[in-house]
This record gives structure tokens, sequence and C-alpha cells, in this order.
DNA sequence: GCATCCACAGCCGAAAACGGCGAGTTCGCG
DNA sequence: CGCGAACTCGCCGTTTTCGGCTGTGGATGC
């Protein structure tokens, strides 16, 4: 298993990956020690591409990855992360929208917790969800960081996003 | 989106205007700060128009504005404040008077709610509409103020308003 | 080990609370 | 009597509050 940081707009990323393709990506936290394994080597051998389409995401010129992703869960979840990775760049869903999608319309709620164990963030845009109202309400890094990242993707978007006016 | 502030014989008023028109007129009241986005800032850009015809209007010369206006709210309360806008200066109505003017004359009471929620007094004038009793009853910038506007308004009618006596 | 409980990155409908009212009644005071 | 102030009650749109519905991992108690 090999892993590495990127320095990015937002901060450092922890990436980690082996040959069947990516695993985590990280935000260290400060108030917690980084979780990195005794077995594991500081290497980019599996995260060239990795890096390469982060960089490109952050320099505003990549709207949609594509790189080998593992990730494992339970089927609600993994129900999840799929729903999430079919989110275009640049829109945003509420958790209830996205319930209906997996068709549970009632677990508005536990699509929630789902994200929250989003192993990938970013790649995995769980961040393009947000509350019914307009709300952010949460994210892993700090919702600050969602916050950034849903204006630069508004900013880069491949057409404008209408400023509705209700 | 612009702001800037305007003494006035009544205190000192906060505007706010973008592109589209005038969209807040606030009485900074000292009891919670005064309300203003990041995002503002403090320009005349899209003010010109509004601060002369207030400057007019509280030199009592100008009995009519005429800027461009952005109030968003619900069907109701759109149709409280277009209502507002067509009493004549110098004329005071009922709450109930209203209520029957958009057609919904038991609304008396939600009529006040929606006067409370004007987000342009003194332009939009909600300081014409009075208890059937002939008490103020309430405003947003104070009661006083309230009754400093009407007499202004009285002392500066085009035409003397006529003392009914039933 | 195994039940049980709890805390979450939410949402929706129903019910209640809350006012910039108004009409009607009561009651006190000249 | 006459006039109001004070009170009650019905009315209306908006805002706030409140249950109940979800899946999962970790903490607790046996």
């Amino acid at each position: 298993m090999d892993y590495d940081f990127l320095e990015t707009p937002i901060g450092r990323l922890l990436l980690v990956a082996d040959e069947h393709g990516l695993r985590h990506i990280d935000f260290p936290r400060s108030d917690q020690g980084e979780r990195i394994e005794r077995d594991w080597r500081r290497h980019r051998r599996y995260l060239g591409a990795a890096i390469e389409q982060l960089e490109a995401y952050f320099g505003g010129r990549l709207h949609a990855f594509d790189v080998a992703l593992v990730a494992h869960g339970t089927t609600f979840r993994k129900a999840v992360w799929n729903a999430l990775a079919r989110i275009p760049y640049g829109e945003t869903i509420s958790y209830g929208e996205l319930a209906r999608r997996i068709g549970d319309p009632a677990a508005s709620r536990a699509v929630g917790a789902a994200n929250g164990a989003n192993p990938l963030p970013i790649v995995v845009p769980c961040h393009r969800v947000i509350g019914s109202s307009g709300k952010l309400t949460g994210f892993g890094g700090g919702l600050p960081i969602k916050q950034w990242l849903l204006d630069h993707e508004r900013r880069h978007a491949p057409r404008p996003v209408l400023a509705l006016i209700p």
C-alpha cells in the first residue's frame, strides 16, 4: 500500500492506493494523528493518475475523474456512493433527493451518515449534497472547505449556473 | 450589492441596492448589530436615484417615489406591498381596509404581519396604515418615527387633508 | 460474545405559537 | 347617559416546534 501527501488550495491531502486503485483520501486533522499504518510506504507508484487528475481538478481544468477506486462498505453505503458519483460537476442536490434516487425515500438521514463515511471525498463528490433548505449542514473536512469546493466548481462550470430568484 | 447610509430627520438609514434596484431600507437598531453581509460594498453606484428622492421626500418636495424596487416574499405579502404602494401621500387607511383591498377581508391581522415584513419602509409606505380606531399600533422603526412621517406628510400634502366629522 | 442504546452531515407534515387587527362587551368614571 | 380603556374572542399568514422515519458503528451492560 502506497501513500503520499498532496498540497492543494484547501490544504494538504493524504492519498492512499494500491495496485487495485485509490483507497483513501483524508484531510489530516490537527486534532487527531494522521492515520498511517506501519506497513504503508511513502511512494507514488500507484498514485500517479490520481495526483495528476486532482491537480487538474484544483486548476479548474478537470470536470470528471477517471481513476480506479476501491471502497468497501455495506450495500446501502455503496448505493449512496455510486449515486454520488453520478452528480454532475457544479450541481448540488439535497440529501432527500439522493435518498429518492437510491429508491429509499425515507432514508435521507441515513444518507447523511453514509456521506460521512465516504472514504474518497472530492473524487466521490459528497460535497455536492446539501440540505433541502440550501444550508451546507456538514462535511468531513469542515464546512469552509465544502463551501470552497462548491464555489470553485461554480466558477469553472462548463455552463454558467443560473442564479435562480425565488 | 452596494450599500450606504443616509442621514435623515428620523435618523440614519441603511440603504441596499444592486443593478436590479433597491432591495432594503433599514433603521439601524442599537439593540442589534446592523445587518451588513460580508460581500456587500459601501458604494453609491446603484443608490443615486433612491438617495436623491429620499432627500426630496424628507424636504417635503417629493410626494411619489419612482425607483426600481426588488422585494421577495410570498404571494400574500407581495399583494399587500403592492396595495401599500397605491396609498396616496398624506392619506391613511386601516389594516382592515387594506385587507379588503386585496380581496381577503378577514385577513386584517395577517396584513399587519405582512406590513411588519416590508423590506422597503418609507418608499413602500407601510406607515400609512393604522388601526381602525385611529391608533398607530406599530412600526418597525418605532412609533415616534411613524408619527413623524404622518405629521410630515400632512404638513406637505398637496391639498389639505380634510378632518372628516362623521 | 451478544443484545441494547445512542448519536449522527435530514426531511416532511401536523400542530401550536405568534403577531403592527377588529368587533363586541363590560365596567368605571364624570 | 356618554365615552373610553380594558378585556375576550375569532380571524389569518408565517414561523417555530415536534415526532417519526432511516442505516451504521461504537459504547455500554450483562
